[in-house]
RNA sequence: GCCGCCUUAGCUCAGUUGGUUAGAGCGCCAGAUUGUGGAUCUGGAGGUCCCCCGUUCAAUCCGGGGAGGCGGUACCA
């Protein structure tokens, strides 16, 4: 072949992935499992698009500066920035605020889809990724609070998570109580604290120690700094994230009104738990935050251990829709990290990728009957069974086979002269002759025997086909 | 963003204390077997040794810079 220098590699750009199609079945099916939680639980399904105005976002242009701290972003023709978004929250107030006269309030709905983060990737963490969200807006009881929780904790069930993860809950107006009895005023110091706080399960109390007082150094050496609280301040902080009883407020008594909800409707601390580490999204929570905590090790392909952080949570919003609205519209609501919690399970064996089931494969032999092949095809496809016509520019057998055998195929069909002229097909069914075949080691007598397969009359082809287990299996699943 | 480690064939990795044609296993392709996927055997293709600059008679190897990957940390609306 010619060399050509001027090749492109062919690359994904960092922090994306391609998905196969055993990868897509699964999301598939994880999606489908959280679809009928909501849906039982009353949200109704809506979409926004990927792309919306910057300003509706939240992001504020920097001048002329693109804005790509964190989104990505594109101007269109009349020179109006557009971003992609970053999460399903923001549209929904968009949404929620422009179509506030005809929507049934309080307004329950679910969204699920891309996001889009223009920030270093992680472990489980890339720059597009499968959010799937739930929130009420409109209504600001603890009730409605309470529900997230306990929905988050269904669709973990259903995901076949049970027992493997916890719903962690705190206040928002509990941390602000405790920070203001030890005397943290400073806006600053405040936001420190609390991401501090949020390190407990990541550092321990040592590391969270050292976070409110002056910093601490992380295990490349990097130096984090802290709140420079002093000792009594930090104390104090600690013997409440170990559980120190914070003092009576608005905060504590919704956590009270939500732990008697829980307990009623039988979800235990092993589901649902209240835990005053939990502190997420700084800026725009204005009372409870919750969020999934798997409970199991997540090691990476090379077997190390991994900080994989939460895969869901959420909390209440009560200013979010005021940014469109001109008075307070409570909001409270949740999301599940569809693209992280794949991985997460992945990586753990919990999410068995099958490989999907091929057609069944129609073999060419005599090249000028295309046509009797094809209508073989298409009375496969007509029984319902997922079948296609060798379509590669190999006559040779071997090759079909091959072809059949590396997609996954159940069975392939084959008629030559001889099997014209008695009027029969050969039906060879593939993971039968492959059981079989552990058996010889001869390759003569591999081909000779030519197990799983069957003579059988043309008319009676897609009959006996349905009947090989693995398209009867498939049939099942996707008739 | 900051810190650390890494980068040699499609994949996993050897190797060269700086020297002429850089290797293995797996995978891929072909043949043995012109009508049968596995196994076995034989053969073959495939490399700017991440990029640029410097040191040197000579750099895949040494030095500097950059990019990419992985991990940590920060941020996470």
């Amino acid at each position: 072949m010619a060399k050509n220098t001027t090749l492109i590699e062919p690359r994904l750009p960092r922090g994306f992935i391609d998905s196969e199609p055993a990868d897509l079945a699964a999301i598939e099916q994880m999606v489908a499992r959280i679809r009928k939680v909501y849906e039982r639980y009353g949200f109704d399904h809506i979409q926004t698009p990927f792309l919306e105005y910057t300003e509706t976002l939240g992001k504020f242009l920097p001048d002329t500066d693109r804005p790509n701290a964190g989104v990505f972003s594109v101007q269109d023709d009349d020179e109006q920035w557009m971003s992609l978004r970053y999460d399903l929250t923001a549209p929904l107030a968009r949404y929620f605020a422009q179509n506030y006269q005809d929507l049934p309030k309080p307004f329950r709905s679910y969204r699920q889809g891309w996001v889009f983060r223009n920030e270093k990737p992680g472990p489980g963490r890339f720059r597009q990724f499968m959010q799937f969200d739930a929130d009420t807006v409109g209504a600001a009881g603890p009730e409605a609070d309470a529900e997230m929780c306990m929905m988050m904790a269904d669709t973990m069930d259903a995901l076949g998570l049970a027992g493997q993860y916890v719903v962690r809950v705190n206040n928002r107006k509990v941390l602000d109580g405790v920070m203001q009895a030890v005397g943290v005023t400073d806006e600053g110091q405040k936001l420190t604290v609390l991401r501090a706080i949020d390190k407990l399960d990541k550092f321990g109390p040592e590391g969270v120690r050292l976070l409110l007082g002056e910093g601490r150094k992380d295990e490349s050496g990097d130096f984090t700094e802290g709140a420079k609280l002093d000792v009594e301040q930090a104390e104090a902080i600690v013997d409440y994230v170990k559980g120190a009883k914070p003092g009576d407020n608005e905060g504590v008594a919704e956590l009270d009104a939500m732990q008697a909800l829980f307990t009623s409707a039988g979800y235990g601390p092993d589901r649902i738990r209240i835990d005053p580490s939990v502190v997420r999204g700084l800026e725009y929570y204005t009372g409870p935050v919750f969020e999934i905590e798997l409970t199991f090790k997540v090691q990476n392909e090379k077997g190390q251990d991994v900080v994989f952080g939460s895969v869901g949570g959420g909390g209440r919003y009560d200013g979010l829709v005021s940014r469109f609205r001109n008075e307070e519209t409570p909001a409270t609501g949740f999301s599940i990290g569809v693209s992280r919690l794949a991985s997460a399970l992945k990586l753990t064996g919990n999410l068995t990728s099958e490989p999907v089931t091929g057609p069944v494969v129609v073999t060419v032999m005599e090249k000028d009957r295309i046509a009797d092949y094809q209508q073989m095809v298409a009375e496969l496809r007509n029984a319902g069974i997922r079948a296609e016509l060798f379509l590669g520019s190999s006559r040779q057998m071997g090759k079909q086979m091959k072809y059949a055998d590396k997609r996954n195929a159940p069975a392939v069909v084959i008629q030559g002269s001889n099997e014209r002229e008695e009027g029969i097909v050969q039906i060879k069914d593939l993971a039968e002759g492959a059981e079989a075949a552990a058996s010889i080691t001869d390759n003569a007598a591999w081909k000779m025997e030519r197990p799983g397969q069957y003579s059988v009359p043309r008319g009676e082809m897609a009959e006996f086909v349905k009947r090989i287990p693995a398209v009867a299996a498939w049939t099942k699943a996707n008739g």
